[in-house]
RNA sequence: GGAGGGUUGCCCGAGUGGCCAAAGGGAGCAGGCUGUAAACCUGCCGGCUAUGCCUACGUUGGUUCGAAUCCAUCACCCUCCA
């Protein structure tokens, strides 16, 4: 029957989902539900890592569901610790307002505007009378609330539990409550949170919203260690993102340095390829084309598919043996001695950061000019010469450059 | 309110008067090996007009030939007691 098959893509690579029957119930009843999602705009760059939800939010609205994507404006200026060791600084209104606005321009590459609710938590959070937060406070016990595993963890441990930290989740709960959702989506890490909401709906008198898991991303430095995905979690603190925005040839780049085994991981949550097809490139087992594929995947999604052929011949052309790529800075130096050291060169031409480094690479081999490495620190670049300038592998940096006469 | 402890490089963390640009680990970078990956091995990892010089160990000031190390001050954090 039509509503099995939906059901069934809707909850592909789902983790937890909360009530099962309950979502073939409302399926079959044939409302459109509110499927709602937060996110709190504290970081302006969304990265691969937050499109595993968000594709499976979009996956609702072709299903004909109603999308709310909640800015929780209000609940990023409260700053939510979550995980961390200090409080997060407390952001602007301003501020928080600006990265709202880069969040949507990059999720709409994913989620359909059209059929998108976008909604701001202050609206119904910053006005909330303190009899109201108090009467939301007493719906949920401080022995329910150490359940969640990092403030159980930090009790035990006797680290630091701010009470705004115990009063967040509710907060996000009670953004259902204002929004009457129907099912909430999140990150695995989300759960706790959202079976609050579900709590906090009931105890609302409000039909309990549902509640379903996506499985969180784990980051480009993730290693395959005995057949499991093991690392952190993609994050850009991490510095180990792929980010909507990257440059082609950058996604390209980072997505050829996935570890060989976790390749596979990243087909599986961001492929928009259908399961076969999936599974037939995966019994190729060749993962370097694998890779490549993948690159090309997410570069066309992100920019296009001519970016994405461009990109994977531009990294061709440039990382490749003595390969160069077709776009190289173009600098003239000025220089008051004889001639020009090759370690100011590279800080003056912006390949390195200090000349400092640039004597360290030197040293180490990772400067070639014109294609001869050298390793002499005290090596002279000849006044009124052109040279074409190399520095590293794994990021490889070029420059001609030309000392002034 | 009382008593004590802490603040070190991107992060964690040693260091109690010269041998400290500061052990060790992580992250990062380079070389080797490879496939353009990972793993692994080696090295580097404040700056500079570079066998020397400058800036840095919470703040400001002091003691000393010499201070991350001693003293005072301010700021922030923590623990125990009440």
């Amino acid at each position: 029957m039509l509503v099995d098959g939906v059901l069934a893509e809707l909850t592909r690579g789902v983790v937890d989902l909360h009530e099962r029957a309950e979502l073939e119930e409302r399926l079959v009843a044939g409302k459109p539900l509110r499927v709602k999602a937060g996110f709190d705009p504290t970081r302006p760059d969304l990265h691969l890592g937050h499109t595993v939800l968000m594709q499976k939010m979009r996956q609702f609205q072709d299903a004909g569901h109603q999308v709310v994507f909640v800015v929780g404006d209000f609940t990023a200026m409260v700053g939510d610790p979550t995980g961390r060791s200090d409080a997060r600084p407390r952001l602007t209104r301003e501020e928080v307002l600006a990265s709202a606005e880069t969040y949507k321009a990059q999720a709409f590459k994913i989620l359909d505007e059209a059929r998108t609710e976008v909604r701001y938590n202050s609206e119904w959070l910053a006005g909330l009378p303190l009899d109201q937060v108090i009467s939301l406070a007493s719906r949920r016990t401080v022995a329910r609330t150490l359940e969640r595993r990092d403030f159980r963890e930090r009790f035990e441990q006797s680290r630091d539990i701010y009470l705004h930290e115990l009063l967040y989740p509710l907060l996000q709960g009670y953004d259902s409550v204002a929004l009457d959702a129907d099912l909430e989506l999140g990150g695995t890490d989300q759960l706790f949170n959202l079976m609050v909401g579900r709590d906090l709906m009931r105890s609302y008198g409000k039909r309990p919203q549902l509640v379903m898991t996506v499985p969180i991303l784990e980051g480009l430095d993730a290693r395959l260690q005995d057949g499991k995905v093991v690392g952190k979690k993609m994050s850009k603190s991490a510095n180990n993102a792929i980010g909507l925005t990257e440059p082609p040839l950058e996604m390209f780049r980072k997505v050829m340095q996935i570890d060989d085994g976790v390749i596979w991981r990243f087909y599986e949550l961001l492929s928009s390829r259908s399961a076969e097809d999936v599974a037939k490139i995966r019994e190729e087992n060749n993962p370097l084309s694998a890779k490549r594929t993948f690159a090309e995947e997410i570069i066309t999604r992100y920019h296009d598919a001519s970016a994405a052929s461009e990109a994977r011949r531009e990294f061709e052309a440039t990382y490749l043996k003595d390969g160069i790529p077709d776009q190289i800075d173009e600098l003239s130096l000025a220089t008051e001695g004889a001639g020009l050291a090759l370690s100011k060169a590279l800080s003056d031409a912006g390949l390195v950061k200090s000349t400092s480094e640039g004597r360290r690479l030197i040293e180490q081999g990772g400067v070639e000019v014109d294609h001869q490495r050298v390793t002499d620190v005290r090596h002279q670049l000849t006044r009124g010469q052109r040279y074409l300038l190399r520095v590293g592998s794994k990021k490889r940096r070029f420059a001609y450059v030309t000392v002034l006469p």
